[in-house]
RNA sequence: GGAGGCUUCGCCUAGUCUGGUCUAUGGCGCCGCACUGCUAAUGCGGUUGGGGUCUUAAAGCCCCUCCCGGGUUCGAAUCCCGGAGCCUCCGCCA
């Protein structure tokens, strides 16, 4: 704290200080062509020596602002009153939805993926590497038809369905608070300095940096991505199946409202997420994530567990944030409030559906023959079948 | 990958060769007023934006802003260098 003031007060003196020399050196230089002959060169040593005073301010500046910046980027975000204490154990559930089912041994997605000739790890690892997959037949289906569902809800809800870069730059990386603590997270092409998304969350928020937009009422986009992380941190982690991987898709939920509305979309986008968790019949509980475990952007952040019978516990399908003005600030996404003033907007995102869903959708909707129910919505993206059979 | 053209205040546009009078021209749109009176025309006036300062408020004042970043100069929309984006043409190609 004590450094961003220290940071803004200088700030401030650098610029006072230069603008009082430009302005000086404008009235000179401007009286240089009317000046006769003989006042002529002392108006010219004046102005040089001033030019070199602004030059020397304006460096100030530069530097001033710099340091500033450096130091507000080193704030997170601040966390809203109520969240939960504590770290990643420290969330609190806000409810169970769903009866989760009786199944007397489950088995888990990969290997009921794989009897359906769904899903293959095997040769995504011999082409790609671990972490990495194949979604075929069947699993292509049910993918496409669980993106193209939440894609639909969403417009239904009045979203903006988009489909954005997945290359960014870096400036939108770290507007979104992403090269932050995320840094190794993320992959970077190194010959072309540019980034490869974890979220579209990132090409979204950015979408409107530097712009003054119109919010009387929020602006809403449903990005759909393939989303790309080296889950650096995750080793032995997870490594079955297609829980934790390098490469999935994602339909995203993206907001930009007056902070005063904020929490009021936050609860309408995890209402959204619930609704498609419907939609998919699977069962599961909303936790509040305590401070410790927020990140560096999100004030509060809600997320939404599958229960997964393999593994007899739930696991994070959603997550939806409220960000306030922190991510507006970093990338200048600004409002004009009653006043007509330029205000920072609120941003939010939230989770739609990933490819993650389809383990929770396998195994919730397994059998004991180890066929797979498809529930009611995803039924007209696999050809209207009900029932997933193995093969051979 | 190569060659050329372009980027100006919401949109279009003048200005760039020949640096200061650019406090950036004109049109469209928009806002206000007048007039006519009927979903319009015409006339007059206003209209780039951002930051700061001051004020009850308005006005005013200062800085920044002609794609971005450097440079030259007392002074840059204008000259020089670098970069980005867009558009043509050539090459290459899943």
């Amino acid at each position: 704290m004590d450094r961003l003031l220290a940071a803004d007060e200088n700030r401030r003196a650098a610029v006072a200080r230069f603008e009082a020399l430009r302005a000086d050196q404008k009235r000179i230089s401007k009286q240089i062509p009317k000046a006769s002959p003989d006042t002529r060169p002392a108006l010219l040593s004046q102005a040089k020596e001033l030019a070199d005073q602004v030059k020397v301010a304006e460096a100030a500046v530069g530097e001033a602002e710099a340091e500033l910046r450096a130091a507000q980027l080193a704030v997170p975000n601040i966390v809203q009153p109520g969240v939960p204490e504590g770290g990643e154990d420290g969330f609190v559930v806000l409810r169970e939805v769903g009866d989760r089912p009786d199944i007397a041994e489950p088995k888990d997605h990969l290997e009921l993926g794989e009897a359906l000739g769904a899903i293959d790890v095997e040769r995504g690892a011999k082409v790609s590497g671990s972490r990495f997959y194949y979604l075929t037949g069947i699993g292509a289906l049910l993918e496409l038809g669980l993106l193209q569902l939440a894609l639909s809800h969403a417009v239904e809800h009045g979203f903006t369905p988009v489909i954005p870069p997945v290359l960014v730059k870096p400036e939108s990386m770290e507007g979104t608070g992403f090269l932050g603590a995320h840094a190794t997270e993320v992959y970077r092409l190194e010959a072309d300095d540019l980034y490869l998304v974890g979220t579209s969350e990132v090409p979204l928020a950015a979408y409107h940096a530097g712009e003054i937009i119109d919010v009387s009422s929020p602006l809403r986009y449903a990005g759909w991505s393939s989303c790309f992380r080296r889950e650096a941190g995750s080793y032995g982690k997870d490594v079955r199946g297609i829980l934790r991987v390098h490469q999935f898709d994602k339909v995203e939920m993206f907001s930009f409202c007056k902070p005063e509305e904020a929490a009021d979309e936050h609860l309408r986008l995890l209402a959204m997420e619930e609704e498609m968790l419907a939609k998919v019949e699977v069962p599961y509980r909303v936790i509040d994530v305590a401070a410790g475990d927020l990140g560096s952007s999100a004030s509060r952040k809600l997320d939404c567990e599958a229960w997964i019978p393999s593994q007899g516990r739930y696991r994070e399908l959603t997550s939806t944030s409220n960000c306030t003005t922190f991510q507006a600030r970093r990338l200048g996404i600004r409002y004009r409030d009653a006043d007509g003033r330029p205000q920072h907007v609120a941003t939010l995102n939230g989770t739609l559906a990933t490819t993650r869903w389809l383990v929770a959708i396998l195994e919730n909707h397994q059998q004991p023959d180890g066929s797979v129910r498809v529930p009611k919505a995803l039924q007209p993206y696999v050809g209207g079948r009900e029932v997933l059979t193995p093969q051979g």
